[in-house]
DNA sequence: TTAATTTGCTAAACACTGTTCAGTATATTT
DNA sequence: AAATATACTGAACAGTGTTTAGCAAATTAA
């Protein structure tokens, strides 16, 4: 066995290829048309290859699931800057909503789409990125029962649990074009307002 | 041109047939693995026959749309029997939950899949299935308002779509599995916890 | 009753999809 | 220089949604 050093570095160079035309051609044409062949052609590979540096298209998509993860992480990770604990909350709201408006694909991707969680289940492991985005939260909830925002005896799992449910299912209704009965132009406006009123929701009842 | 009595009916009967052998498949074993082939087969018909009854897959899918909605209306009716208005806003989301996670792929369907929202939007009509259900909520909601549970300045609209992103983010969480990193049998627990949370939420804030 | 026409349906094809595998040409090791 | 391992691919398999040409039976018209 040789040193297997350049080896490596040149197989991790082949999987980033690949993942950067699988990102590109998603963002540029979608999910449903994006097709093996599709991303083959883009770095003018064998689809076959594509075979040898990833098990199958669920763990192409796992992988792309991850790095939507750090993306959003390291977005969301920007609100440890504002001072106030409540505040904090909120712009991570906020920042929530924004992440998923701008990255619509990514966020089915992550939150929705069930093809990359197989490659997870079939591994038998536990969906980290998911845990530690959630931890985040926690975190802030922890922050404002510490601050004197919220009740002593708030369940900050439960608290979370309940946020992010509602925070989730604003953005999913919204991109999931179930908003669509309303007027084209006010969807945001309604979002905006719905949001509002949920922070009130907590800030006086938590 | 005769009387098109009876073949508008032989062409309804067809329709119903295609309709509940796609259902039954799309139950039996979900949603991705059930093609107009499977169908086709289980009418014991030719797969262009289909073609002849709906445009393409999403008019099917958009079909079952209908029906689902038809049910959940059904089911979620019954809680017209509960007297207490505040109550009845509580059933109302504890039957949302029940429907759900009984019927998944349905939930789908009707609230997540692209596909037979495309169908509407070819037709350039409005998703009147969603807004009716809407109303039932709105109107739950003002009656908590008129019986002194909600403050009068509540905006029913946006108090209404709070709830509903609120538990159609809850049951979306748990049926893409991104609760699965709470232990299995904790996560319905976990749900109720959260849902009586929320309930408590809305009593003391709005 | 016969001829013309419409209706209901299908076989076969088209253009795709994810995936596998035998085989090849290159690079590495012995 | 010979043997082995690596990287890659062409071609196929089995599947998908959808379209079209054509056929046989039912309906209408003469």
């Amino acid at each position: 066995m040789g040193l297997p050093e350049r080896k490596e570095r040149e197989r991790e160079e082949m999987r980033r290829r690949i993942l950067d035309a699988a990102l590109r051609l998603f963002l540029e044409q979608g999910f449903e048309k994006t097709s093996i062949r599709g991303i083959a052609e883009a770095i003018e590979y064998s689809p076959a290859t594509i075979y040898l540096y990833f098990k199958d298209k669920n763990a192409l998509l796992f992988a792309l699931h991850q790095e939507a993860f750090q993306k959003m992480t390291a977005e969301l990770g920007q609100i440890v800057l504002v001072k106030d604990a409540f505040e904090r909350l909120v712009e991570m709201g906020r920042n929530y909503i924004k992440y998923a408006l701008e990255n619509p694909e990514m966020y089915d991707l992550m939150f929705v789409m069930t093809a990359p969680m197989e490659t997870l289940e079939c591994r038998d492991e536990i969906w980290e990125d998911g845990q530690k985005s959630f931890c985040m939260l926690q975190t802030v909830v922890e922050d404002c029962i510490t601050n004197g925002y919220f009740k002593q005896e708030t369940h900050v799992e439960t608290a979370s649990l309940t946020i992010w449910a509602y925070m989730h299912g604003l953005v999913t209704i919204y991109l999931k074009n179930r908003l669509n009965f309303l007027g084209t132009t006010d969807q945001q406006a309604r979002m905006s307002q719905s949001f509002e009123l949920f922070v009130e929701m907590i800030r006086k009842s938590l």
